[in-house]
DNA sequence: CGCCCTACCTACCAGTAGGTAGCCAGTTAG
DNA sequence: CTAACTGGCTACCTACTGGTAGGTAGGGCG
């Protein structure tokens, strides 16, 4: 029985693990978790936990894999979204801070895995996410020439916005204490999303 | 002492060891270096390593003091500038990215830090960099009030721009492969540069 | 010369990592 | 009732970790 909704009631010990080493993976990185770390959190042994991952890696492949397959659905339903102009761009950017907002911990393991260059991680991330890129770019670029931006190079300005967004969630704990404050609460989260919106709207439209 | 002799060049074998630090606790973090690469790395077995050294954690934290007081000398010779409105912006932008660009290791080591809240080393990280974060909100606050600039809010300002110039760096290996291109070769760092200055001026200046 | 000191070494320690073998209770199928 | 399967367990393996013990080559110096 695969039941769609949040019971962790009815979730299966697979899940539960694989829930478990999102988490894990996202607090303390590939290297500094161990498989009895995952197993205690789930309440099992180390030994069972093998029973459902043939191993360690193979586990963390199975988490990434659940993080690229929500990512690119969530950013490209955003971006096949008919609207133009600055609507979509603000449409995307607001998409992409719901979609972070509610999995912090992707974007945590997402930045790790950028900062070790994918060695971690069988699948070619770079080559999953130039797709979206290309399409970013290519959008910019025609809104560009169509005088609706003010001229900037289009993957530089991605790359900008990617920083920009991405850090408010990886680097939360940081943050966290620079503010004295937590920065994940939906209000925060929210706050933060329109002063991005209104600080790219600002620099990009005339 | 100038103990020249010997292979490589004038540097003392405590030098060298935290150069190889510096660049294995980039590339790989905390709990993905062994001393025994570091070791490996100087040419040196990890006993001897751990005669200039107390501990991997010791050792650690020199590396990362040397990363901080290089960053704190840097950051506040340019926001210590008697340049004002965006000049001063742009001065601070531009000395970061140099900063930056001289020593991309220390981005990618206090990425790590940040995503690991500091668990690493022991001194209090953001309180040490409260101070010049403190004094650039309120240099845009001021700037903002006599109306140089245009009203965002200052601290969600400085994350932003934070997260977007930090990430062009810690981020390198990724970028490299999504654009197909070297990130930090000195041409592709000024042109990020001098777009993140114009993007940053557009937003800011009315 | 003897003596100390630095910088390195080999050999080893206890602890922990990921992973395997095999046993066992509960459920289900025939 | 028995057989097979499922999902957990204990016990164990090898590899490697950070760290220690003890020894040694060589330079400076009274």
């Amino acid at each position: 029985m695969s039941d769609v909704t949040e019971e962790s009631s009815s979730k299966t010990t697979r899940e539960l693990i694989l829930d478990e080493a999102l988490h894990c993976f996202a607090d303390r990185g590939y290297e500094g978790t161990s498989l009895n770390d995952i197993a205690a959190g789930v309440g099992i042994r180390r030994p069972s936990l093998l029973h459902h991952f043939a191993s360690k890696e193979a586990l963390y492949t199975d988490v990434f894999e659940m993080l690229l397959s929500e990512w690119l659905e969530g950013l490209e339903v955003a971006m096949s979204s008919p609207a133009s102009g600055w609507d979509k761009a603000e449409l995307v950017i607001r998409a992409g801070f719901d979609l972070f907002a509610r999995t912090p911990d992707y974007v945590r393991i997402m930045r790790r895995e950028a900062l070790d260059s994918g060695v971690h991680v069988g699948v070619d991330l770079s080559g999953f996410l130039r797709p979206l890129f290309d399409s970013a770019c290519a959008y910019f670029t025609s809104e560009m020439d169509a005088g609706h931006f003010r001229r900037h190079n289009a993957q530089h300005l991605i790359i900008t916005g990617y920083g920009a967004i991405l850090t408010y969630f990886s680097d939360a704990p940081f943050i966290d204490e620079l503010l004295n404050d937590q920065a994940l609460t939906p209000e925060n989260v929210r706050d933060h999303c329109d002063h991005v919106v209104a600080f790219f709207r600002a620099a990009l439209v005339a």
